[in-house]
DNA sequence: AAATAATATGATATAACATAACAATAATGA
DNA sequence: TCATTATTGTTATGTTATATCATATTATTT
């Protein structure tokens, strides 16, 4: 699994660049979201923590969430109340969020062309925006077809 | 002030097409949310109910409100935690929020093409989509005036 | 109308998510 | 080194939401 191990790397040398501290905590923390195979919620980060790191508490993992989502090395799913590691940091624009029912995967859109007719959109309607919030529920292909597989059984 | 009451007439129809019982709880929570300027949040609903109807607990809300958003009466806005009032209930496909920072407005967009589009996107992932969230956050056409003529003043 | 079933509400407790405030420590820069 | 700034520790609390079981109301059946 050699991607989680770079996605740090990543985040190492940005936030070198960028003259910002990637303390032990927020690497942990950002270890943790990038290795889960969903999205994590704060307190499941907590739990986690507090095994490697008896002192941390509440804040603890709410100042490392806040400074990677500063940061824009994770995104927060808002209507799960969870975090997600971004892969692609140095994207700067808006992006999609593609969630799945079935099996909790949530996978990272990147339609340009979709952010940037929003925003006309929204223009349209005297609105300037400055941040877009876009989750998609539904199904990913391999919970389709297992649906599928098991409606096929049930016959 | 017409239209709050003809929303909650066309509540009561639609509720009563469907069989679904439109109790005073129900009203009311939906009047409150259909008055206010922006969205509300649950506690401050709460609060509001309270004063006329000492029982209210958080359950009373929250279970007004499922039934709401099930019927399609009041949408959730995930990123404020707030809740809002559908002015096109019979609308049935996706819509867009709107929302103001300057002063708290939040307004509904129904762009279906755009809609669509997010679909037909998310498809090409392998995702089909039950559910869209689409907040997008800026500042209303009022509030961008506001602040325009307050640098100018500022010179 | 009475009995039954289904739905809604009352009431208490607690779970889940998040921040305020201040003290202590560690890193950075003059 | 000393002062400054940033980070973390620590305690407490604020905010948002649900579980559970009892009671009451409404609808349905007889």
């Amino acid at each position: 699994m050699p991607e989680p191990l770079s996605l740090i790397d990543q985040a190492e040398r940005q936030c070198l660049a960028r003259g910002v501290r990637f303390t032990p905590i927020r690497r942990r923390v950002l270890e943790m979201i990038a290795t889960s195979h969903g999205a994590l919620k704060a307190y499941d980060l907590l739990d986690q923590l507090a095994k490697e790191h008896g002192a941390a508490r509440p804040p603890t993992i709410y100042r490392a969430l806040d400074f990677l989502l500063e940061q824009g090395l994770v995104h927060r799913i808002e209507s799960l109340n969870a975090y997600l590691a971004c892969h692609c940091p140095e994207h700067q624009h808006g992006f999609q969020l593609l969630i799945c029912r079935g099996c909790g995967r949530v996978e990272e859109m990147h339609d340009d062309d979709l952010g940037t007719r929003l925003v006309a959109s929204a223009d349209r309607h005297g609105f300037s925006i400055e941040r877009q919030t876009i989750e998609l529920e539904g199904r990913c292909q391999d919970c389709t077809s297992q649906a599928a597989a098991m409606a096929e059984n049930a016959q």
